[in-house]
DNA sequence: ACGGTTTGGATTGTCGACAATCTAGGAGCT
DNA sequence: AGCTCCTAGATTGTCGACAATCCAAACCGT
C-alpha cells in the first residue's frame, strides 16, 4: 500500500504518519462519523504512541478540514457535505487545467512516455478489478503533471484537496454499486480512456488544448459522481 | 491587533500562535527569504520556547505551503512564486463566487447591517490611512460571507488562501510605493467602494447576482495587483 | 593524490511528567 | 425548587531528556 496523499516520499515512515492515514480513511470512509470527539490520551493509548506524534497528526487533519478544534472539548471530526463537493470539484477543475496548461510547455518525451506507462498500468489495474491499484495510479498520474507544471502552490493545493475528492471518487466512480454487477468495468475503462486523450493533449504542447482536456476530464468525473448518486 | 488568519477565535492565546504569526509574516514580507533553513532548536531558543511549540508551528506552515521539510535538514522557506498568483486569484474568485451566492440565499437583514458596519469602519480605516486595519475590516468582511454561505470546507480553503494573498494585496494594493504620495487613498477608495456594491449584490437576494459581483470584486484585485506591479 | 570508510556532530522523532486551564456536576444558600 | 458558587476531574499546553537517524568531514589504506 502506497503512502497515500502524504506528499513527501523521501520521509522515512514514521508514527505520525501511521495515525494520520488511520484517522483520515476512517473519517473519509464514514467509520468515524462528524461529531465524534478525537481525545487525545485515549486516541494515544489506542495507538499505542505518546500525545506527541498524535497531536501533530490531528493538527495535520485541522490543516486539510477534517476535523476542527474546540477548546478543552477536544478535536471533532467535520463532515464534508456533499453540497460542497460541486465547488471542491470547480476548485479541482481550475487547478488542473492550469497544471495542463503549464506542463504542456515544458513537457519532454520521455514524461510523455513515463505517463502513457502509467496509464497503461491503471488500465490493467482496471481491468483486473483493482480499484485501490487503479485510482493510486490515477493519483500519480495527476500528481506528475501537476508536479511537471512546476507551480510549487499549486501541486500543494492539488494534494490537499485530491485526497479528500480520492475516497469519493473511488467508493462511487471505480467501482458502482456491487449489487449491479453489469455496470462494473463500464465506467473505469471510460475514465482510463479519457487519460489516454490527456495524455495526446499533452503530446500537442499546446496549453490551451491540454487545458481543456483536463478541464473536460473533471468534469466528466465530476458528471459520473452524480450519476452514481442518483442510483 | 487582531488575530490574523488564526480560523479558531475562541481559542485562547497560546505560543504556538505567536511562533506561526511571527514565522509567517516574516515570509510573505520576504524578511525571511526562501532557501533558509528554519531549524527546531535554534528557533525554539530564539523564541524562548520549547521545541513542542516549535515543530507544531512549523507543520502549519508546511499545511499552508509555506515551506517545506526535508528530512534531517530542517523544514525549508519556500516563496510563493508571482506566476502562481494568478491561478490563487482564480480560485479565490470561485470559492467567492460561490460562497456569496449561497449566501445572499440565507441572509437576513440583521446580517446586511452587520456587513454595512463592516464596511463604513473599512472606509474610515482606509481614509485615515491605517492600512491594517482597512486590510483587518476586509478580511472580516469576506470571512463573515463566507461563513453566512454555509459551507464548512470551503470556509476552510478560504482561510488557507487568504492568508497568503492577503499580504501581497496589502502591500500592493493599500499602500501603493510611498514614493508616490499623490497616488494614496485612491486606490483604497475604489476596494471600498466596490465592497458597499457587494452588500448591495447580497441584499438583492438573487444567488447569481451576488456571485456575479463577487466574482468581478476579485478579478478587479487582481487587475489591481497587476498595475501595481507594473509600476 | 585519491577513493572508500568511519566517526562525531547535528537534527529530528518520541516519550513521560508537570502546569495551566476549562467543563461539568454537586453543595450550599435563598 | 431554583440559583450561585465552588470543587474535582478532564483536557490540553509546555517542557526537558533520551533515542534514532542522517550528514559531512576527517581518516586510512592504496
Amino acid at each position: 500500500m502506497p503512502t497515500g496523499s502524504t506528499p513527501a516520499p523521501n520521509e522515512r515512515r514514521v508514527l505520525r504518519h501511521e495515525v494520520l492515514q488511520t484517522l483520515r480513511t476512517g473519517i473519509l470512509a464514514g467509520e468515524i462519523v462528524p461529531g465524534t470527539r478525537l481525545l487525545e490520551i485515549p486516541l494515544a493509548a489506542e495507538f499505542g504512541v505518546s500525545r506527541g506524534p498524535l497531536r501533530e497528526a490531528l493538527r495535520q487533519l485541522e490543516q486539510e478540514g477534517l476535523v476542527e478544534f474546540h477548546t478543552h472539548r477536544g478535536a471533532v471530526v467535520v463532515g464534508v457535505a456533499n453540497t460542497e463537493i460541486e465547488t471542491i470539484y470547480g476548485i479541482r477543475s481550475l487547478l488542473e487545467e492550469r497544471a495542463f496548461a503549464s506542463a504542456a510547455r515544458v513537457i519532454t518525451d520521455d514524461d510523455l512516455d513515463a505517463l502513457s506507462a502509467i496509464v497503461d498500468r491503471m488500465v490493467a489495474a482496471s481491468e483486473a478489478g483493482d480499484s485501490d491499484a487503479a485510482t493510486e495510479y490515477d493519483m500519480s498520474f495527476h500528481g506528475r503533471v501537476v508536479e511537471l507544471s512546476g507551480f510549487q502552490y499549486l501541486r500543494h493545493l492539488w494534494v490537499s484537496i485530491d485526497g479528500l475528492v480520492r475516497l469519493r471518487d473511488q467508493t462511487n466512480a471505480w467501482s458502482p454499486k456491487p449489487a449491479d454487477p453489469a455496470s462494473v468495468g463500464v465506467l473505469p475503462i471510460k475514465s482510463t480512456n479519457e487519460h489516454q486523450d490527456l495524455v495526446e493533449a499533452l503530446r500537442t504542447r499546446r496549453p490551451a488544448i491540454a487545458g481543456r482536456a483536463a478541464k473536460a476530464h473533471i468534469t466528466s468525473a465530476l458528471r459520473r459522481l452524480h450519476a452514481a448518486e442518483r442510483r
